[in-house]
DNA sequence: TTGTGTTTTATTGCCTCC
DNA sequence: GGAGGCAATAAAACACAA
């Protein structure tokens, strides 16, 4: 017999975790030595043994009593069935039958290795899928971090370049002038709804385009029906949003702006009023002209 | 040697499938 | 209803530190 002559003596109708009692009133026979080696403890079997120690675990469990305790199977036998484990790990009728043979097993020793076999793969199966799932996290997490990290700083350089737009401190430097319109507040008058004129009667002309808080704040060239460039093309370019100005005649310095309309040298023919009706409507835009 | 933690073998009851 | 799988669990076997 083999240990799975437990089985046996607990079939029928036990109740569960009746093995127990059974077992309990067998144990003082185990115990007591008269079913099993007195010296049994003193030759205990490695607990994954190579091959190569194969002879002397059948030495150890010849001189056994074979059916009186649940015992380990031998390394070979675990060999085998790992190997046939590995080629499917569930267990159909006949291979059990087989293997059973093989092994010198009952199939029902066999079965409940394959069942255990199972549980232990799954068990593993979950701590890597876990490992997986953490690793995959701890990278998600770091990402996260470092976009967090990135909106942090583009959001406090937009804090730093809106501060900077504020205090207009804008330069504008080419032909011949240099204009920081915050530190010449008194050069400024308010010309009309969204305009600001320089208050001097200027020969050259200059068209300034401004950009203050996401508006744009435009200029071009006083009166006077001569044709003039705006910015100076070799100028620097952050005033430039691609909006256009119109130069007038009658009403001088005064500009709007008008989507869509391009204008580089003013030829004193455009419509003023319909120039100054847009400037006017365009309440979050200041016009400046500025020349020299 | 002994106490304790881990691994292996085995049982039990429940569930699903045929 | 029987066979087989699974989860939960018991208990023996084993490893190892103190």
């Amino acid at each position: 017999m083999n240990p799975a002559g437990n089985r046996f003596f607990l079939s029928g109708d036990a109740p569960r975790r009746s093995n127990m009692l059974v077992l309990g009133s067998l144990d003082p026979i185990f115990r007591s030595g008269s079913l099993m080696g007195m010296d049994e403890s003193s030759k205990r079997r490695p607990f994954f043994s190579s091959p190569d120690e194969l002879m002397i675990e059948e030495e150890y469990y010849d001189e056994q009593s074979p059916d009186q305790k649940k015992r380990r199977l031998t390394s070979e036998q675990v060999y085998l069935l790992e190997k046939s484990f590995e080629e499917e790990n569930k267990l159909e009728p006949e291979r059990k039958t087989q293997l059973a043979k093989k092994l010198g097993l009952q199939p029902r020793q066999v079965a409940v290795w394959f069942q255990n076999r199972r549980a232990r793969w799954k068990t593993k199966q979950l701590e890597k899928d876990y490992d997986l799932l953490k690793a995959s996290y701890d990278s998600l997490l770091s990402n996260y971090h470092a976009i967090v990290k990135d909106k942090e700083k583009l959001k406090s350089e937009v804090v730093s370049l809106t501060e900077k737009l504020q205090t207009k401190e804008w330069e504008r430097v080419g032909g011949g002038i240099e204009l920081v319109v915050s530190q010449k507040p008194d050069s400024l008058i308010p010309y009309a709804s969204g305009a600001v004129m320089v208050d001097d009667d200027p020969d050259g002309m200059l068209g300034v385009h401004v950009n203050v808080k996401g508006e744009d704040y435009l200029s071009s060239p006083g009166s006077g029906g001569g044709g003039s460039d705006v910015v100076d093309e070799d100028g620097p370019h952050i005033m430039d949003s691609g909006h256009s100005y119109f130069a007038v005649n009658d009403y001088h310095g005064c500009m709007g702006h008008v989507e869509g309309v391009q204008s580089e040298v003013d030829d004193g023919q455009d419509n003023f009023s319909e120039v100054f009706a847009a400037a006017e409507q365009q309440q979050n835009t200041l016009g400046l002209w500025v020349w020299s």
